[in-house]
DNA sequence: AGAAGCTGTACCATATTTAAGACAGATTCC
DNA sequence: GGAATCTGTCTTAAATATGGTACAGCTTCT
């Protein structure tokens, strides 16, 4: 569920504010690609700080590829190139992967019995004292890990399938194979920032946005039988989705594209 | 389109980092509500800090409501009641928002014409110099600011209504009231950080997480009418999608549940 | 009453961040 | 060639974050 918190004090330091403030401009349009920033002098005197601050912020924009900077020159946008983000439905399945030629491999990192957490139990639909199988995984494509899985399973579920299984198997594939029947699910999408332990899973630093999927998966008799939450990196994962505009008792409203197969013809823009 | 950076050079300081960690044990379940942390002692001990820097934190979850804490007890977990977030259909759709009696105004922030930057342009198929109109809101839910939203509109279409319009009715019943056949859209999820501009729009901290969602809007035609790229504040908002089980060409997948009004009782056609 | 454990507060030392300024070398333009 | 502008590097000083320690006051438990 990871924290939903909003602190306005505890600021980050100013050379990562700055930091954030010149990517914003770049990616925003105000810098496009090619063009040339203001020079350090007149940047720090904007934005009212030292020249020191504002070289830390470039220095870590050059870091990350986002310009280039010469003695004599200046300060330039590159063309973002970078790494093309995985495109997932917003069914949450993974596009293309095998014809984009990517592998994933999983690594399991917790695993083992317990109390699952309130808010998880309540959304599972457990009795006070029913115990649940928790998993913590990390998905890697390429070698690089993009997602962090947090799952819950009802014991008497979990105990089809073991951890071997797991660093191995979906989670989905294995619920099936134990024989439940999965039929629906509920899904929440959010944002939340990377803690000392994601980010370490995830190679990325402290305090880096993560999107958030939470999914609650329920047999036919409504019986929780998964809730997951997943966190992935915005840099290699996005969800996507197809909307039609339809017409709906008087208003018109949004419905999604009916998928049944993931769109191999569709093509995402860029 | 924010930036999509992944740093990890210019981590926060350690008060923050250690904020993070301890939240995040808290939603996590590690400390369930109603129980006592560890003492700061022991904290600072646990994630090798100073004291300080374990105060910082506690007085920061303190702040906004996470821990309480008292001389001679120690510090205990809040039961988190907080602020029911706004839920929205992922069709992106605020749900109930009557029926709850909680009232969204508008704020126009920017208005005027231009050049697009390049990826808006690609996005909405314009040609290489045709301007469009931006414009950037902040919606608001009984006055407090959860979403930024920074709209592109093709300069002929855009022309169909002013500043005023803007500031009152929502842009896509514009777009249908000037006369433009809103027939299907891209959309896409990812999460980023507030940078100072849209930090100080929705009155929260900079560095905090934002859930980013773009639309791209094409007529029938599969012209571009509208480029949407909205921020929501995770505290404040969440998509919401339901999701069933169906066979689909031998593989079984998920498909979102054909929903055709807001689930206000009525049951959809099947 | 007394012990143990906790937060609140104060003080001082150290490390890091930021500020402000000076200078060298590279590049571009006139 | 020479002026202007830029980044790279260095020095000095202030502000802030952090580390380490000590002690007071409150609460709970024995």
């Amino acid at each position: 569920m990871a924290q939903n918190v909003s602190a306005e004090g505890l600021e980050p330091t100013k050379s990562r504010t700055m930091f954030l403030a010149l990517g914003d401009a770049i990616s925003n349009g105000t810098f496009p690609p090619g063009s040339r920033l203001p020079g350090e002098l007149k940047l720090a005197e904007q934005f009212n700080v030292s020249r020191v601050t504002v070289r830390r912020a470039m220095a870590e924009l050059e870091r990350m590829g986002i310009v280039d900077r010469k003695p004599g020159v200046g300060t330039v946008v590159a063309n973002r190139s970078s790494v093309q983000p995985v495109v997932a439905d917003f069914s949450n399945v993974l596009s293309h992967l095998l014809e984009i030629g990517r592998t994933t491999t999983v690594r399991l990192l917790e695993f083992g019995y317990g109390q699952p957490p309130e808010p998880v139990r309540l959304a599972l639909r457990l009795g006070e004292d029913e115990r649940a199988q928790r998993s913590v995984r990390v998905r890697l494509i390429d070698g690089e890990p993009f997602s962090y899985l947090t799952a819950y399973v009802p014991e008497a579920i979990g105990a089809t399938y073991d951890r071997e299984d797991l660093a191995k198997t979906s989670l989905l594939a294995l619920l099936e194979r134990g024989g439940v029947e999965v039929d629906h699910a509920e899904q929440a999408v959010t944002a939340t920032l990377s803690t000392p332990t994601t980010a370490k899973a995830l190679t990325i630093g402290v305090g880096e946005p993560l999107l958030a999927v939470t999914r609650t998966v329920f047999d036919p008799q409504g019986r929780g039988v998964e809730h997951l939450q997943a966190l992935y990196r915005p840099d290699y994962y996005r969800l996507q989705i197809a909307l039609n505009r339809v017409d709906a008792g008087g208003t018109r409203q949004w419905a999604p594209v009916a998928e049944t197969s993931m769109g191999s013809g569709k093509k995402p823009d860029r």
